[in-house]
DNA sequence: CCAAAAGTGTTCTGAGTACACCCATGG
DNA sequence: CCATGGGTGTACTCAGAACACTTTTGG
C-alpha cells in the first residue's frame, strides 16, 4: 500500500479542544462555551475548532484561545508568558464514535490561565461562562453543593476535562506551574490559596511560607507589598526562573 | 461554517507511531524498523502505521505492535497483561511538515515490554532491530561508547523517541511501570537492574530492596527462588496491584 | 576457600508536620 | 483595641543515605 494512494488511508477530521482552568473566589473553574447547533445543541462543551491544513497543532490552540478568550499563550516549550496563560498538549481523543457525524480526531490543550475578568464569547460560539469543575464533573468531594447538576458535557469533553484537571493537579506538586494561576506579582498566601482550590484541601500557612520561598529559584521579590489580601502587607513575588520543584509540594492524603 | 460540508475542514491522515522500550544488556534499548521506501529509504524509524476508519487509537497501536513484534498489549486503562507489555498513549505530532508527502498526525504511543528473543519483521517493515536508546539519540551520558553514531531516525522519530523515554524515566520514580520491563517472575536484583538501566545510575541495592518489599502492594512473593544472577538464592516475586508508588522511587542527583 | 549476589541492622541527617509565637495593617 | 492575614522559631518524626555485616549459593 502506497502512502500516496488516498484509498489507502481513511481521510479523519483533526480538532483541537481546549481544557482552560483557571482559580475564581477560591474554586477551579473550567471554560466551558454553549453549542449552538446539534449534535448536543444548547449543552456546554469544551472550546475547540478544527484545525487548518497548514497550521501546527499548538498554533492551532493557542488561536482558538484567543478566539474564545482574547488570551495569549505560548509555545509548549516555554510556559507562560505575555498575559501569562501556560499551554501545553494533554491528550488526543479518537473513539470512532466520539462525534456522531464523522470521524474527528481530537488534540485536546489544556490552558492553566490567572483569573480573568469574564469570558468574551466571541467567534462561532454562542456563549462562554467560567463554571467550577466540581458541578461540570459531579461532586467528587461531599463538600459540593447540593441540588443544581448540570446537563453532562457534549462529547467525550467531561472525560477530557477529567483528564486535564488531574493533569493540572499533579502537575503542580513538581512544578512551578501554580503561578500560571496568578497574577504576574502575587503573595505567598494568593499562591498558597491556588493550590488549595486545585486541590481542594487545605495548607498550612506557615510551612508552606517556607516551603516556597526556601526553593531557590521558585519566586523572586518584586519589590513591594500589598494588604489587599487583608491583614499584616505581604511582599509581592514574581516566578522565578525554576520550573521544576524539587522537592515536590506534598499533596495532603484525601 | 457548517461541519456537514466537507470542505470546512481540511483531511488528514492519522497514524500511530510506536516507542517500544525494552531493557537489554543493562540497556535500555528501542524497537526500530528499516525504512524500505521514500522518504528516508533505508534509515530507521520507529514502527507504525495507519489508523483504520473504524479503529480506536489505543486499538491501531496494539494492532501495529502485534503486527511487528508479535507482542499482545492492552488497553491502556490496564496496564500490563498477555505477556506483559505495558501500553499507554504518549504524545500526538503534528507538525506540517513532519511528512514531505502530505499531511500527517501521529499519535505516538508508548510500550514497555520485556526482553523478547528478537524482533521479527513482519508485514510491511523490512527488518527490525532493538537498538540502545543511547545509540539512537546520540550519547546524552558521557559513558556511551564513541565512534558509531548512526544516521538519525527518519521524520521527527527522534523526537518522539527522547519523549518516549522522558516518560517512560520519570514514570517509573511514581509508579510500578517497571515491572513491565520484567519477566512475570522477577527477583529484586532484577527489578533494580532495569531501574539502573532506563535512569543510567547505580543504585543501592541493600536500600532499594528495602524500599520495595517494604511498599506494601508492590511486590507479592512468587513462592521459588532462582539463582539466575548468581549468587546467593533470591526470592521470585510478581508484580502487585499497587500501581502507584508513593513515596516515589527517588533518582539519584545526576 | 573465595567470589558474588542476597538480605538485615544501625546510624546519621534532611525535610515535612504541628504548633507556639510575634508582626503589621485596616477598621 | 482587635480581627486578620503575614512571617519566624522550634521540637518531633519519618524516611532516605551510607555502610558494616551476615547468608547462601557456584566454582
Amino acid at each position: 500500500m502506497s502512502p500516496y494512494d488516498p484509498s489507502a488511508f481513511p481521510p479523519f477530521a483533526v480538532t483541537v479542544d481546549l481544557v482552560v482552568l483557571t482559580v475564581r473566589r477560591h474554586a477551579l473553574c473550567a471554560l466551558v462555551v454553549r453549542r449552538g447547533e446539534p449534535p448536543f445543541q444548547g449543552r456546554w462543551a469544551l472550546p475547540g475548532g478544527f484545525v487548518r491544513g497548514d497550521e501546527d497543532l499548538a498554533a492551532a490552540a493557542a488561536r482558538e484561545l484567543a478566539e474564545e478568550t482574547g488570551l495569549c499563550a505560548h509555545d509548549p516549550a516555554s510556559p507562560a508568558l505575555g498575559n501569562g496563560a501556560h499551554l501545553e498538549q494533554l491528550a488526543t481523543y479518537g473513539d470512532p464514535k466520539r462525534d456522531p457525524r464523522m470521524r474527528v480526531v481530537s488534540v485536546a490543550h489544556l490552558v492553566l490561565a490567572p483569573d480573568l475578568p469574564a469570558p468574551r464569547a466571541g467567534g462561532d460560539a454562542n456563549s462562554a461562562r467560567w463554571a467550577p469543575v466540581e458541578d461540570l464533573l459531579g461532586q467528587e468531594n461531599g463538600f459540593g453543593r447540593e441540588g443544581e447538576q448540570p446537563a453532562p458535557l457534549a462529547f467525550d469533553h467531561a472525560r477530557i476535562l477529567a483528564d486535564g484537571v488531574e493533569r493540572a493537579r499533579s502537575k503542580i506538586e513538581y512544578s512551578s506551574l501554580a503561578t500560571a494561576f496568578c497574577p504576574p506579582e502575587f503573595t505567598v498566601g494568593e499562591l498558597r490559596r491556588v493550590y488549595e482550590a486545585v486541590w481542594g484541601v487545605a495548607l498550612d500557612p506557615r510551612n508552606f511560607h517556607r516551603k516556597v520561598t526556601g526553593t531557590p529559584g521558585f519566586l523572586v521579590p518584586a519589590g513591594g507589598t500589598t494588604t489587599r489580601q487583608g491583614g499584616r502587607p505581604a511582599q509581592l513575588f514574581r516566578a522565578g526562573g525554576a520550573t521544576l520543584l524539587n522537592p515536590p509540594m506534598l499533596r495532603p492524603e484525601v
